[in-house]
RNA sequence: GCGCAGGUGGCAGAGCGGUCAAUUGCAUCAGACUGUAAAUCUGACGCCUUUAUGGCUACGAAGGUUCGAAUCCUUCCCUGCGCA
């Protein structure tokens, strides 16, 4: 990598706590461009139920990374890695403050601290195969692939037996685990609102995505083609919302429930994945964490 | 008022004489994380303690039967449905 891009701002926060505004104040104020770290919006055509940007934050701030990808293919994080690591290149040649912003912890992981992920891509035949063995099967599969590995790998998760199988595999054994940390000055700061008002404005969000009609959206998906499974996989609103769609969640009101209910379990998830990570600078709000990333741009 | 069905841990809902502090799901709490990551997976979840093949209190209430009851009997209270 170049000398380009000496600095890195990184935002993230649990989902609502307002890190997208945060990012495009930030990106005004110290001329900067915002780089998505969330593994749905990538796709296209999910403006309501990933919560793109707004219309007048991406004109207002050149955004990347938003929307570029067909929602009928799958989207990995080692893609991601890639063409994040490229826009912040890019954005640092330009002279200006890349700033990394998402939920996405494992999208930030991998750009911020660069697990380099053995070169294998998916093997979906191999994959459907092995879905249908046990996880004790799988276990025994890989521990006489790779021994070392079936030592540390959680032998009971099937997903991740099955990637570990198909890369062995591919390379015979699973390569150790290498990092190559970005080349620049990463600063992490984070929006941890206080409990019971992330949960109002999760709330919030819930009922505005439904007013924005978020169902057209789906029917959108559906009218073009994407499967259902594969919307299922785009996250648990669009599951939510394909029940709407066949009548097993009754009322509007109903599924802005399920979609809230939904989220705050997802919030928890992604703060245990946080609070291992003691580089985050934490704030309670917005303004808090605007100071902040003031003072780390001009020391 | 009579008939029937019920009352179980935060909720739903199993259990119907011992192996029951009580299956399971949800919720809650904690955790993991090497190309699906809003995914996938793990643990805890009545109370107490010296953490144990430990103690205590518990399955609407009160009595009773039994070596032993969430489970059987009696009465009472409450809920739902049906009939008056």
């Amino acid at each position: 990598m170049g000398q380009e891009g000496k600095k890195l701002l990184v935002i993230v926060g649990p989902t609502a706590s307002g890190k997208s505004a945060l990012a495009v104040a930030v990106a005004k104020k110290l001329n900067g461009e915002v780089v998505s770290a969330d593994s749905r919006q990538v796709y296209r055509g999910l403006e309501i139920g990933s919560n793109y940007p707004t219309k007048t934050e991406l004109k207002a701030v050149p955004h990347h990374l938003v929307g570029f990808v067909d929602p009928k293919k799958t989207f990995t994080v080692a893609e991601y890695q890639k063409k994040a690591r490229k826009a912040i290149k890019d954005i640092g040649k330009r002279h200006k403050l890349p700033i990394l912003v998402g939920g996405t912890v494992f999208y930030i992981q991998a750009v911020v601290d660069g697990i380099v992920m053995p070169e294998v891509p998916p093997d979906e035949t191999l994959r459907r195969k092995l879905e249908t063995r046990s996880t004790g099967e799988l276990a025994d599969i890989l521990r006489q692939k790779d021994k070392r590995r079936w030592e540390t790998i959680d032998r009971r998760n099937p997903r991740r037996l099955i990637r570990a199988i198909e890369i062995a595999k591919a390379l015979g054994k699973i390569p150790a685990l290498q990092s190559n940390p970005m080349p620049a000055e990463v600063v992490m700061i984070g929006i941890d609102p206080e409990k019971n008002i992330l949960k109002k404005a999760v709330e919030k969000r819930s009922r505005a995505m439904i007013q924005r009609n978020f169902i057209r959206e789906v029917k959108m998906l559906l009218q073009n083609d994407v499967k259902e499974e594969k919307i299922r996989e785009l996250g648990f609103e669009y599951q939510i919302a394909l029940r709407y769609l066949k009548g097993e969640i009754k009322s509007k009101r109903e599924l802005a429930d399920a979609i809230t209910k939904m989220t705050l379990k997802y919030v928890k998830r992604q703060m245990t994945w946080f609070k291992r990570d003691r580089r985050i600078h934490w704030s309670r709000d917005k303004k808090e964490a605007f100071d902040y990333a003031r003072k780390f741009h001009y020391h």
